[in-house]
DNA sequence: TACTTTGTCCTTTTT
DNA sequence: GGACAAAGTA
């Protein structure tokens, strides 16, 4: 119940206590941010200087936003009510609940989650008669989310040529069908709550008067629109704090500007800036390595973390003659450990790809280990879920057509392609929904079932309307015949649970006072997708992509896959700043490790169902050697090079045994005396006649005669 | 209409 | 290698 205050170092204690002014504060990785901003919260609330009704706090996920909760709780007195505290999505559709008429919107509205968006940005696109060819449907849907989150409606758009111009009819017919249906899209919810404040004076006078202090975490994530948001409640005399890290800025491919922390910095005149630099986290040879790698970034605010903790192990360097060969040591590695007592949940094997993690998984799976995979399907987005799901969404808004046409004919009801087609038709002739014009067609017992469902859930609580629905729905019978059911049913009466576990108090939090208990119901499911999974709690080996990794850490990480056109991707060598992205991802997986920290990369890997031959990652150049021990060889010192990997990675070979051709393999690193140091990708004929490619990175992909080329082995 | 087979396509993804 | 959609078959 205390905030202890004297635990805290010099700058986080000034930024705790910072006075009434707007604050930045740079936080570096395993400084003690979430300790800075959950304590700067209970010590304004606890000096008196503000009530927790006149608080906003935003993060940017729901975990972050509990943990947040739960820690500024436990320093309080009393359960801190009417703090408005969550994610942007979350605050956003709070609002948009509050005041649904003025933002135009039913009071049911629903939530598109992106796999819905996709399905209605793909039906729409048929209905329109577009090319998929020419404008693929995930482009369609990034077009139109890129433009939402810079705030850009579908009549602002800058028009340049004939596909962008077809790219903006297309995303003016989506939002004139999401209106008519009655639902949102993620970027929406934002757009739609930062309009409505805009436009309407009365609202944004009331909020901005309410919040008096005004927090956010991960400032560096935030997109354009986020910070406009952000801002619509200054000028009442609200005071930010903005805490975040340019070096962890890793969502920028998806809209995120870490220019908002130096537009914020200079909009709001912010008197000093805080630098949290001191890690409470790694040892000093993971963090030298750390900044090492990042000074390599030419755009930074600046800023160097130190620890009082000793150098501790040197990073241990690996090099595997293929993927698996890196996977069992890996898996070797952690089971060493785990006998010297780490407990496996304190270990965590990172990747920059989710597909990376089948290697890993097979070599554990052989020898037993438990290990837990993050990022698989979700609880709430499992098919048998989502099909529940629809049946309860139509039941709150009958006109959500993605919910009608996932479920119209599951179980199969003799509602096929052509009467689907029909009544696409007929709800296009009319405006209407397809639920709307249902009736007198095919489909009209179905119709009749939601109808019927709607009457007999009126009125009951929560928990009983869910269990209704999934046992009249016929769901649960169908799933008894099929043969893998069992798991799904289960799921099914997860989702009874989930009902029953969701209380008066979430509805409220998360919704507010004007959502039924069943539209707050499945806006939770759409915005908090689960993160929920079997073996929770079970300690297991931690196994995620560098993303997820983001704001976790453990005594021991494996970074693995350090490839050239792995990590860094191949994609990101072409994009601009794509590279400054990579290696603050980099920066971010070794800034994860506390006690000991494993690099390691393959000669082969199995990609895309063949094997490919990849150089080692620029990102090992770039740590200081003295740093490393290296547990294999060190690879031939490289010249700076940067390779052009777009084209030429797939002129790799399909599944070809090693073999030697005029004394090398394939796989092979050589050195030329002209094109530098490369890898042997192809070979073919024999003795003199014999001839190799090699994948020079920036000097291409050249066949060579091996009599002429006079190549080294590297 | 419903199930099986073939062809294409591959980053990362808090909401 | 695996997901997903279009084409093929009962």
């Amino acid at each position: 119940m205390s905030l202890h205050l004297e635990l805290l170092n010099p700058e986080q204690l000034a930024a705790v206590t910072l006075p009434d002014e707007h604050g930045l504060i740079l936080a570096g990785a395993g400084s003690g941010k979430t300790r800075v901003l959950t304590t700067r919260i209970a010590w304004l609330i606890k000096g008196g200087r503000t009530v927790p009704a006149r608080v906003l706090a935003v993060t940017f996920t729901n975990k972050a936003a509990r943990e947040m909760l739960t820690r500024v709780t436990a320093m309080l007195p009393a359960n801190p009510r009417g703090m408005w505290m969550g994610t942007f999505h979350g605050l956003a559709n709070r609002m948009l609940r509050s005041h649904f008429r003025d933002a135009g919107l039913p009071q049911a509205f629903q939530i598109m989650d992106s796999q819905d968006q996709l399905a209605l940005v793909k039906r729409l696109a048929k209905g329109l008669n577009i090319d998929e060819e020419r404008f693929p449907p995930r482009e369609l849907a990034w077009f139109i989310n890129a433009n939402k989150e810079e705030g850009v409606r579908a009549r602002d758009v800058t028009v340049t040529d004939e596909n962008m111009r077809r790219m903006a009819d297309f995303y003016a017919a989506y939002d004139e069908q999401c209106q008519k249906e009655g639902v949102v899209d993620f970027p929406e919810l934002l757009l739609r709550s930062y309009e409505l404040l805009k436009r309407n004076e009365i609202l944004r006078e009331h909020y901005a008067q309410r919040f008096q202090y005004i927090l956010v975490d991960e400032f560096q994530d935030t997109n354009r629109l986020q910070y406009r948001w952000l801002k619509l409640f200054a000028g009442a005399g609200a005071k930010y704090f903005c805490v975040g890290d340019d070096d962890q800025s890793i969502y920028t491919f998806r809209g995120a500007h870490v220019g908002n922390m130096a537009d914020y910095e200079r909009e709001f005149k912010v008197q000093k800036v805080v630098r949290l630099e001191q890690n409470y986290r790694s040892h000093g040879n993971i963090l030298d390595a750390a900044n090492a790698l990042i000074a390599n970034n030419r755009n930074r605010l600046g800023k160097n973390l130190w620890t009082a903790a000793g150098k501790g192990e040197p990073v241990r360097v690996f090099e595997g003659e293929s993927d698996s060969d890196e996977a069992r040591w890996i898996v070797e590695e952690v089971q060493a450990l785990n006998r010297d007592n780490t407990p496996l949940s304190q270990m965590a094997v990172l990747y920059r790809s989710n597909a990376q993690s089948r290697v890993v998984e097979h070599s554990l799976f052989s020898r037993g280990i438990a290990y837990r995979v993050y990022g698989g399907l979700r609880f709430f987005e499992r098919a048998e879920i989502k099909h529940a799901l629809a049946y309860l969404r139509l039941v709150a808004l009958p006109d959500d057509d993605n919910a009608f046409i996932r479920v119209a004919n599951f179980p199969p009801r003799g509602i096929g392609a052509r009467t689907m087609e029909q009544l696409q038709d007929a709800a296009k002739q009319a405006g209407k929904s397809l639920f709307a014009v249902a009736a007198g067609s095919k489909a009209a017992t179905f119709r009749a079932l939601i109808e019927t469902l709607r009457n007999e859930t009126q009125g009951l609580p929560l928990k009983e309307v869910v269990e209704h629905v999934v046992e009249k729905s016929g769901l649960k019978e169908h799933y008894k015949t099929e043969r893998e059911g069992a798991d799904r049913i289960e799921n099914l009466d997860e989702l009874v649970n989930a009902a029953a576990a969701f209380t008066e108090d979430d509805r409220e939090v998360e919704s507010g006072e004007a959502a039924d208990p069943l539209t707050a119901f499945l806006t939770h499911a759409a915005l908090e997708a689960g993160e929920h999974q079997a073996g929770e709690g079970a300690d297991a080996l931690q196994l995620m992509t560098v993303h997820s990794a983001k704001g976790l850490e453990f005594d021991v990480v494996f970074m693995s896959g350090l490839e050239e056109g792995l990590f860094p991707s191949e994609k990101s060598v072409t994009e601009r700043d794509g590279l400054e992205e990579e290696r603050r991802l980099a920066y971010v997986a070794i800034t994860r490790a506390r006690k000991r920290l494993y690099l390691s990369h393959a000669q082969t890997r199995m990609l895309h169902g063949m094997t490919r031959y990849a150089m080692p990652s620029r990102f090992l150049e770039e740590i200081p050697n003295n740093l490393m021990k290296w547990l294999t060889p060190r690879f031939q010192k490289q010249k700076a090079f940067t390779p052009d990997f777009s084209r030429q990675t797939r002129t790799t070979v399909q599944n070809k045994p090693p073999r030697d051709v005029g004394g090398f393999r394939i796989g092979q690193n050589v050195v030329h005396a002209k094109f530098g140091s490369g890898v042997i990708i192809d070979a073919e004929g024999q003795g003199g006649d014999a001839r190799v490619q090699v994948n020079f990175g920036s000097h291409g992909v050249k066949w060579l005669a091996v009599a002429v080329a006079n190549l080294k082995a590297a």
